[in-house]
DNA sequence: AGAAATGTAACCAAATCGGTTACTATCTGT
DNA sequence: ACAGATAGTAACCGATTTGGTTACATTTCT
C-alpha cells in the first residue's frame, strides 16, 4: 500500500496540534520525512475534500478547515486513496467468456469479503484525527510535535 | 492490490470442486483468465504453504493437500501476499531524526489500526475454501465449474 | 521590490505486476 | 526407448504506480 494515507494522517494530526496556526509544507515534510512537494500534492487532495485550507505567500501555510474531531480516518482514507471501493480489489480476474465461473467467482469473493471490508471501514470510521493527535500527545509529553519537528 | 489473492482462491476452490482429480495449470489458467505460468507460479507458493500437491508428467496436475474446510481465506492471504504483516502498511514515513514525531506517529497509527486489522483478519479467517466452493456451487447449479471452464 | 510560500506540471528512477517465452525435469503410455 | 504431456523455474518485457525532484508561475506579506 501507499504511504499516502499515513502521511496524510500525519499532516492532519500535525495541523490539529498547531491549533489554527498555519504550517508550511516544508515543516510538514520535515516532520513526515518526505518532500515539500509531496506534502503539497497531498494537501491539494485534502483541500478538495474540504479538510484543510491553505494560504499562499509569506507567513502562509495550511490550517484545518474543520474540527479535528469531525474528520475520521475513513474520511482521510477515502480522500487520499482514490481506489477506495475495492479496499480489497477482489476482482480483475478476467472471466472466461466460455464459462461463467470467472464472473461468478468474482461475485462470490466480493460477497464473502463484504463483512471484512465493512469491519475495516467501521474501525477506521471510529477514529478521528483529534484522537490521533491526542494519542500523539500522550506519547510525546515533551511537546516536540508543536515545536521543531 | 494484486490479483494474486483472488486468483489463488479461485484455483483452490476449483481444486476443491475437483475432488482429488488432478487439474492442470492450463485448465486453471483458462478458468481464471490468466496464463498457465502465472498459475504455476502461484501454485509454487501454495505448495510451499502445504495447501496443494502437484504431479508432473502426463495426466499430472495439482490436487489439494488438505481438506478444503481446513484452509481459510486468511491462510491463503498470508501465503500469497508476502507483505502480510502490514495489511495496512501504516509506516514507511521516514521518521525525522531530529524529532521523535515520525516514529511516534507510526507507532500511534499502528496502535489505532490494530483493531481494524484484527477485524479484517477475523473476517478472513472465518471463511474457508470449502465455503467458497459451496457458495460457487449455489451460483453455478449447471456444474460448469467442474466441466470445461 | 523582494522574500516566502503555495499550486502544479513535468520528469525521473525504482519497484511491482502480470504476461510471455524458453528451457529443463518428470511422468505416463505405447 | 520414445513421444507426448505436464510441472518448475528463470528470464525478460511492457505497463503501471509511486515517491522524489526540479522548475516555474502565482500569491501574499513586509
Amino acid at each position: 500500500m501507499n504511504t499516502r494515507f499515513a502521511v496524510a494522517t500525519h499532516m492532519l494530526a500535525y495541523l490539529a496540534h498547531a491549533q489554527g496556526q498555519p504550517v508550511s509544507s516544508e515543516v510538514l515534510a520535515s516532520s513526515a520525512g518526505t518532500h515539500p512537494v509531496v506534502v503539497r500534492r497531498l494537501m491539494s487532495t485534502l483541500r478538495d475534500a474540504g479538510f484543510v485550507q491553505s494560504q499562499r505567500g509569506a507567513g502562509g501555510g495550511t490550517v484545518l478547515a474543520r474540527p479535528a474531531a469531525e474528520i475520521t480516518l475513513l474520511d482521510v482514507f477515502r480522500a487520499v486513496q482514490e481506489t477506495e471501493p475495492d479496499l480489497f480489489q477482489v476482482g480483475s480476474t478476467n472471466p472466461n467468456a466460455h464459462c461463467d465461473l470467472g464472473r461468478v467467482m468474482q461475485q462470490t469473493l466480493e460477497g464473502m469479503f463484504g463483512p471484512a471490508i465493512e469491519a475495516m471501514r467501521a474501525a477506521l470510521a471510529a477514529v478521528t484525527v483529534q484522537q490521533v493527535m491526542q494519542e500523539l500527545g500522550k506519547r510525546l509529553p515533551n511537546g516536540c510535535a508543536g515545536a521543531s519537528g
